[in-house]
DNA sequence: CTCCAGGGATGAT
DNA sequence: ATCATCCATGGA
């Protein structure tokens, strides 16, 4: 099969789908089996470019957000020993642009749970209840629509290790395949506003709609905290604090990281969690 | 074995 | 508004 190619400078495929951002990709031979929206791709990186197929171009640039200004994101980051660690470790990391009932659902089934557990619940939802499509000599599936995972009940989803999580992406398929919920309307929503209707789905809060709106609304400055970015800022931007409450956290990072907040989050996210060595207890 | 994971919903202060 | 508890499951 003869691949297609694109230019990708500053790009790092292999961090950008290591990051946790994403959870279905799966390593395929010198690059990575997966889908965009209905499409299966199989996609790897050389040098400062990108060989690919089952798409076109113009889908694998915008999915991976290679128009993205990086060097200038990275220099609107805040200067300060954290954050410069993390920026030199993840060189070449995008936020993507996924589609967005998927990127909803996977963040549904994420509550309390390990990537590589992610990954697993991914994986089994897709092989159940998604599209088989081949690519490059194997095959992928594609995630199964809203209107697919509404068809099935509580119990089924609960056979995919879902556990209480079942019920919440039951409730949220059947709101977005009735149309109650209007996910790609909402994209003329202001952050504020968007925010306000992802909490209004079952098993959405705060965390799960700022990871929807980084990782699919292109939200920029949506700035998820979870238990490693909480971590990271009360040990590097609290030290020798006893008590440091949520909404101190929240109204840090909103005025500390500024416009490419969300950038900067993942950043500190991926180096905490990869970065080894500077794991710090508690 | 224990501990913890890219949290959210609910009910009590 | 903040805090406690419960919720399933599996990796480390």
């Amino acid at each position: 099969m003869k691949l297609l190619e694109v230019a990708a400078p500053d790009f790092d495929l292999v961090r950008t789908l290591d990051s946790g951002q994403v959870f279905h990709w799966e390593k395929c031979g010198d690059g990575f089996a997966g889908a965009i929206g209905s499409s299966g791709v199989y996609v790897e990186q050389q040098r400062n470019r990108l060989l690919f197929s089952g798409t076109t171009a113009k889908v694998i640039a915008k999915y991976f957000s290679l128009d993205h200004p990086l060097a200038e994101i990275c220099r609107s980051f805040p200067r300060d020993p954290a954050m410069t660690a993390a920026r030199d470790f993840c060189r070449g990391l995008r936020i993507i642009r996924q589609p967005v009932w998927e990127c909803l659902a996977t963040f549904i089934t994420s509550s309390m749970k390990q990537v590589a557990h992610i990954r697993q619940i991914s994986l089994t939802l897709r092989k159940r209840f998604g599209t088989a499509k081949m690519i490059y000599g194997s095959h992928v599936h594609v995630f199964p629509s809203a209107a697919r995972v509404a068809q099935r009940t509580e119990e089924e989803l609960r056979e995919c290790a879902l556990g209480y999580r079942a019920k919440n992406l039951l409730a949220t398929a059947r709101c977005v395949a009735s149309g109650e919920a209007d996910l790609n309307s909402w994209r003329m929503l202001s952050d504020e506003e968007l925010r306000g209707r992802l909490c209004e789905l079952p098993g959405v809060g705060p965390k799960v709609a700022n990871c929807v709106m980084l990782f699919a609304y292109e939200r920029l400055r949506a700035f998820p905290i979870d238990v490693w970015i909480e971590r990271v800022l009360k040990q590097k931007y609290f030290p020798r604090k006893r008590k440091v409450t949520a909404a101190q956290l929240r109204a840090f990072c909103e005025t500390y990281f500024g416009e490419q907040g969300g950038y900067a989050q993942q950043y500190l996210f991926h180096h905490a969690r990869k970065g080894g060595a500077a794991n710090g207890t508690k």
